[in-house]
DNA sequence: ATTCTTCTTGAACATTGTTCATTTTCAAGC
DNA sequence: GCTTGAAAATGAACAATGTTCAAGAAGAAT
């Protein structure tokens, strides 16, 4: 076991060639969707053989699962660069911003919540706890909204309205299902923040601009 | 064209067989989820062979189309099945309805939301509008409990409402993800709704019972 | 330079969706 | 009932795609 950081000629190839296999992949699905991406045109494009990518990957699960590990990655970065001062603002940036961020990379998000493993296999529990993280985020600005309420429950409505908002988003952006304008449900999601917040007693932001 | 219902023995037979298929397949995709549903499974369970499954659905998503159709009907039925005399217990009733049916059937419900047609083919046309429909059910009640609030902004929240709750509840059936106990999700459903009428200028059941 | 380890390759295989020429089945006409 | 023509069923062959692995190539170690 050397410390030192010293790449063999072997380790910069082999990483180098992981990354663009991976680049790869996610434009595929990014673009064509998580059903149109196939090993031998991501070997192909890579320019490497199929059994390279089963070699550095063990299956084809294996790239589907590390670009979906790297989008709930991405998507934590972006939700947790949503301003923090004003905890009511805060809730609406996170809504917003998971919409924004599943309007560009829809077919990104849905590999993460769609893909289903071969035979039984569980899903890797990072990813999933990965998820969990981020759908918790909403949890500190309703701590602070909230101070009275047991943290259980907080963490429990966290959750809630997190999968709430998901559903209005994944099914608003399904273009399948009478495509909401996109405009129309950037409206939609505020509003129904609006309605729960006054709901739980918390003051929305009202007629003042986002 | 013939309206009486004299159905040759030709017909009868291509009929049972239809149904015996979609039962079947029903049954696999019900009990071992959509990716493991596989022509030759379904042909020889149906004691046919796979050409008469093309034969009779065009493709393999043919199939899995009419099942995802039988299932969205299905889940109408139960969702008027709903008692409509008091409006809020009506949106209580469609919300739990759905949670019901969703848990008994939760990889039929996933079949219908996540399967994406080969190539860049359109999902049929119906079984979206029927989605919709379902989703449509909350206006009724919830016109009666705003009925000075603009038609359009109704039909609008009770899609994003009954999405909310699909939200939810997909997540939290998802067992992948920190398996809600089944128990809890009822209230974690029923709790959201209170706090969104709440929020809506509506008196929420409260403490009664169910 | 030689040897040893590791990675890469791509042909072969396995699984599964799809097609279609052939056979079978059935209904209609005689 | 037999003949015949249309329709359907068949399943072998094909196509697309995930997976494996023996042989070879490439780099590391001595």
């Amino acid at each position: 076991m050397n410390n030192v950081q010293e790449e063999s000629l072997r380790d910069q190839k082999k990483s180098r060639r992981r990354l663009q296999i991976l680049e790869i992949a996610r434009r595929i699905i990014a673009t064509k969707g998580l059903r149109s991406l196939k090993v031998r045109d991501v070997a192909e494009a890579a320019g490497c053989s199929v059994g390279s990518v089963y070699n550095e990957f063990g299956d084809f699960d294996g790239v589907i699962l590390t670009v979906n590990r790297e989008t709930v990655q991405a998507l934590t970065v972006r939700l947790r660069g949503v301003p923090a001062q004003d905890p009511v603002r805060q809730l609406y940036g996170l809504a917003a911003t998971y919409l924004e961020f599943f309007a560009e990379h829809a077919n990104l998000l849905r590999s993460l919540f769609e893909h289903r493993m071969e035979d039984d296999r569980p899903y890797p529990d990072d990813i999933l706890q990965m998820v969990m993280d981020a759908f918790a985020l909403m949890h500190p600005p309703l701590v602070r909204l909230l101070p009275d309420a047991d943290d259980v429950k907080i963490a429990l409505l966290s959750r809630t309205l997190f999968s709430a908002v998901h559903g209005i988003i994944s099914l608003g952006l399904e273009e399948r299902m009478v495509a909401v304008p996109p405009q129309m449900l950037r409206q939609q999601v505020d509003q129904f923040v609006d309605v729960h917040l006054t709901g739980l007693g918390i003051a929305p932001v009202g007629a003042r601009s986002s």
